[in-house]
DNA sequence: ACCATAACTGAACACCCGTTCACCCGCAAC
DNA sequence: GTTGCGGGTGAACGGGTGTTCAGTTATGGT
């Protein structure tokens, strides 16, 4: 048999281009990059990265990275599982933050969140929301909305009386709009960073 | 005087290129993107588009798109001052929720959370917290920790007893590691999506 | 109405790109 | 020990790359 092969260990010198420069490097630097001396060499790689979805290939041969190559955090298990052996960290799937959170990215946009109305469903005052505009809320949905002229973070519900806006918060009541409910978007998701 | 050039139009067609192909175009390419026929054109254009900071020049002239032009979400201000207007919208600073959220992407992993014992902190079940292993953690941070043999989310407290780890549910009560005490990594962030 | 000037055209250039060819190397199985 | 075969070398090729230069066009200010 042939000499093997170590495709985990070239992709991870990859990607280190590829976090540094931002872009993929031509075949002449991939040959720094793989320690290759022949661009045949490297031809044969980008191949097999194609066949194994980490490189994508246009009609006309450019290339462009994949999720598996871009992503920048390793999706593990749960907490209970615990930390996995380095083997099973390699082996774990590869993700993009802005390709799991954001579905329609010219729609979607960031708010800071500066009241405590929506605590009891994990929203804290200075956690980020992902809101996406152009879309009817369903029940059940959390909104931002202006009603009345303030703009508010809430629970879309729909009932027969009609729009009822219901907070997370025990201190605070529902609100039904009197004059005006204009719905900014559907949120999406949540981000929290600690400092 | 001559004739002007609206830069954020030609921005916009750039990222839409830049998102559906995930590389950078060709000067040629650009031709059909800005609706050129001139590549001098385009090379003008790039000279501007590297002076205001949407895309970068290396030594070799390699071209590579900064946070700028690669982000996917607009951040706006604050859910109480609501949606602001389409120009303000343009304005708007984009950013990557991968830079924001993840300082040291070899040492940053993803965990599922399945218990409840972070509420009051705002992490539910079914939360992504992020985690970045390999730091010491300091008194008040969230960690995932094996304490005697299983895996929690706790607050790491430091006190002259020793190490304590607390919850953010009143259900329960904090722990004292018997035997062994193994930190896992300190939470950095926590994502939510909503279906 | 007319400049002044930035935006743009068109073509030419040197160079770098990815592909391909024939050939060599080294390891594992037989 | 020999052989099969995938991994790698080195060189050559045609086409695509970004740059540059001289010249043209269009527009906002005077």
């Amino acid at each position: 048999m042939p000499r093997t092969l170590d495709i985990q260990e070239k992709i991870q010198e990859l990607r280190l281009f590829y976090r540094r420069e931002k872009r993929l490097p031509s075949y002449r630097e991939m040959l720094d990059v793989f320690g290759y001396r022949s661009t045949n060499a490297v031809s044969g790689l980008v191949k097999k990265l194609v066949e194994h979805g980490f490189l994508a290939k246009d009609a006309a041969g450019h290339l462009s990275p994949t999720a598996q190559l871009s992503g920048t955090v390793r999706m593990l298990g749960f907490v209970q599982a615990g930390f996995p052996s380095p083997a099973e960290e390699a082996a774990a799937d590869v993700l993009s933050l802005d390709e799991y959170m954001i579905r329609r990215p010219e729609a979607t946009f960031l708010l800071t969140v500066n009241g405590d109305s929506m605590v009891d469903a994990g929203i804290h005052p200075g956690d980020i929301v992902l809101v996406e505009k152009g879309s009817q809320p369903r029940n059940g949905q959390i909104v931002v909305a202006q009603v009345d002229g303030e703009w508010t973070l809430k629970y879309y519900v729909k009932d027969s009386v009609g729009v009822r806006l219901d907070p997370a918060n025990r201190k605070y009541q529902f609100i039904r709009p009197r004059q005006s409910l204009v719905i900014g978007g559907v949120v999406r998701g949540v981000i929290r960073r600690y400092e």
